[in-house]
DNA sequence: TAGATTGTTAATCGATTAACAATC
DNA sequence: TAGATTGTTAATCGATTAACAATC
């Protein structure tokens, strides 16, 4: 079944969510007029993309903010805790799992995995470094819903092949490389370089 | 003056750089087909992509690989060094000072500051760590044209601000905040929670 | 020439937003 | 009621892509 609700919209849905988290404790209502302003979009945009959520507004008067983050974090499926698994203990694997927002948000790194043998059995950001031989393994024994790929490039492919193996569907790859997922399975990509030169295009032009 | 080319156009051109890379050295040409393939669009956007910078390929035989290579350099700016000052001594900050792929694409880190005094002075991924209040007169006597904010989200605006007042023109911002800047300056954010909030919503509805 | 592939047009598709009736 | 703001429509805008003439 197919996600009625479009991408773009689901890519804005998680900015509502932290723009409330900044709104004065004291305001229990918010209109599409603020949260436009505070997220950087059009007010209209809004209203269509929280009309995707239900129609949950108050006419003349707005959106009920504990009301509306709990919508917004049901419809991102924030209602339950996932378990990540991160495969690259370098600096960038590292700053991911010290990453203050996993909890925050309800998600729990569960394993930190290397190729590398002299990495394996050190503590990187407080987790024991583990085989990437054993990835199959602890996905499947530690229930791991979301891989993220903190590989050189030439590793990316791998880890993701090994990751689907193992079951999971959701990968976030941060290695500057474009791997190939079946349909089933949901790939976001980071990538660093690729944002370093858009601003160099502009740079470039102005 | 607005650039013509769309910016829709301008986030793929990294990529098909990159495709470039993968290919076999043997090859001297390749055609539109081949690069959608290896990058996961469709072949006549690529085509009107690379029209964009003018129309170099031949028909019945593709591109020429070199050719297109540095066309999508000169396009991207990147025929010139950038020097990036990084906002954020802790894990995101060192990581990213440690990125490889900095150099591989003409970008040097010139500093890395931090405005807590315990980290000041301390060598964090081969860098001295300056502070905060130095941030005008480092930017100005090192020419950075790039600034990365890898801080708190509490500290991002500030940090922008100062970025803007020292001149820099392109920001790249990986603190989960959404935070202002004046027209003439290119934003752009990089955002962990907003990644993984986007795969639990296709995990959820899936 | 025959086959291949570009460059570009025009059709399609989808996303944004102005506008306003509904209604608190 | 008067003022405010939603929910939604319809217009607009922009991006994608099928198709094909041009041409190597």
């Amino acid at each position: 079944m197919k996600s009625p609700i479009p991408a773009t919209t689901v890519s804005r849905l998680p900015v509502y969510l932290r723009t409330l988290g900044a709104l004065p404790s004291s305001q229990h209502t918010c209109s599409s007029d603020q949260l436009a302003a505070l997220a950087g979009v059009n007010s209209a945009q809004v209203r269509k993309d929280l009309s995707y959520l239900g129609s949950h507004g108050t006419r003349g008067v707005g959106y009920e903010i504990s009301e509306l983050r709990d919508q917004l974090r049901r419809a991102l499926g924030l209602v339950q805790s996932y378990g990540v698994v991160i495969v690259g203990a370098g600096n960038l694997g590292s700053a991911l799992t010290n990453y203050a927002g996993f909890s925050a948000w309800g998600f729990e790194v569960v394993a930190l995995v290397d190729a590398d043998s002299k990495k394996i059995g050190t503590v990187v950001a407080g987790h024991d470094v583990e085989g990437f031989d054993e990835l199959g393994r602890i996905v499947k024994e530690r229930n791991a819903a979301i891989g993220i790929i903190a590989t050189p490039a030439r590793a990316a492919q791998e880890v993701a092949d090994r990751f689907i193996d193992a079951g999971v569907r959701s990968i976030l790859n941060f290695a500057p490389a474009v791997i190939e997922v079946p349909a089933e399975v949901v790939l976001r990509r980071v990538d660093l370089s690729t944002e370093l030169q858009i601003l160099t295009f502009h740079l470039h032009q102005g």
